[in-house]
DNA sequence: ACGATTGTTTACTATTTAGTAAACTACAAG
DNA sequence: CTTGTAGTTTACTAAATAGTAAACAATCGT
């Protein structure tokens, strides 16, 4: 009942766009209404500060895109090693991609808003961990079941995934930084080889 | 001739302790005056603006502590996988202290600034780019010593440099969302499997 | 079609911030 | 001890920004 409106979504959307491209810091509420088409007033009627904005537009760019990706690319009905190998190469396109969108490699918003703003805004903090936290559990499960199939050797799961998932995080941090798409390329092999991976050699 | 003053260097180690601690974009110059105890009059007398006296004060960090650290910690003689793993323990080591001194792992400046700026600030990119590519080579050269030594596996060592950077830095960005030093702990370790090093076990 | 409700717009205030100009001060060298 | 130079301070402007209040508009359910 009452008025109907998107302009919710698009400020989700315009605030992880601009923050993506941008940072955290330097975005301004202004700047978001403006790119969502959307006024002052309205913002103030969906969200209580930039910092509860920013919370909402992560959470919502998992639900609407992130999980499909990760639940796709993990799907149990491909080998262990693979699924880990075809993130990788997906990593890589989406970011070749931006590259020639933007002229600039991006990374991960995610990573890069929690660097920036991890000791300054506590709810942003949470609701990065937590969303980290969900997608090294794709990596762990995966380890597992490689161990399972002997790709990988044995050993602590979870302490594996953690380090896989900080050289990934480093090469898309690198990448932004250099603007340079060669950390991500070498990916899917550094990651196989880290795992101490066995035969590391099913499609290419 | 005329006036002497320290209120430059008070300048240069006062952003730098504020950007690591907050961020760069949301430091104020205001702040960063009254944090050195110096006017913003006297701020405008030695630096244009934010952005060149981050640069100096990332390149002084680095002359002025980083070069001496790295040195030692990398010198050649120390066997090259215990360089590798004594650097990783300092790293341990001095981020606890930062921990304990300000209740939050603070990470890699150079790193953090670098990925939030990139986008933004090309000469903050550009000098962060040339400090971490310097500090690539100290992984590179110990790693091509351990090759020689049969410590470690043959193969690109440049590239074998750049993903350990890339697992080094990711830790250091994941400590510091998390606020946890665990990924920090686990590293010396993690590092050497994933150069595939054999018997990894000098001193412990 | 009407009224309660949901969302929009405008116009505003108060604050923070970058940046400047010019008077002022200390000091080193001659 | 005096003079030029290097550095400091103050007080200011202009712009950007967050946040608010209240009038206004659309539309859903009845």
């Amino acid at each position: 009942m009452g008025r109907t409106s998107n302009a919710k979504e698009k400020l989700l959307e315009a605030a992880l766009d601009l923050i993506w491209e941008r940072s955290y810091g330097v975005v301004t509420i202004d700047a978001i209404c403006e790119k969502a088409g959307v006024k002052k007033g309205s913002f103030y009627y969906f969200f209580e500060s930039k910092s509860a904005l920013a919370v909402a537009a992560l959470e919502a760019d998992w639900n609407e895109c992130g999980k499909q990706k990760w639940d796709t690319l993990f799907s149990a009905s491909v080998a262990p090693l693979d699924r880990i190998r075809d993130f990788f190469k997906h990593v890589y396109d989406s970011q070749a991609e931006l590259q020639k969108e933007h002229g600039q490699v991006l990374g991960c918003p995610c990573f890069s808003v929690g660097s920036e703003t991890s000791t300054q805004d506590e709810t942003i903090r949470l609701k990065v961990q937590e969303i980290l936290q969900r997608q090294i559990r794709y990596f762990e499960s995966a380890i597992r079941d490689a161990q399972a199939g002997g790709s990988v050797p044995p050993g602590d799961a979870a302490a594996k995934a953690k380090c896989l998932f900080a050289l990934f995080e480093g090469s898309l941090g690198q990448a932004r930084i250099q603007n340079d798409l060669e950390f991500l390329r070498i990916l899917p092999e550094s990651a196989l080889g880290m795992l101490g991976a066995a035969a590391a050699h099913t499609s290419s």
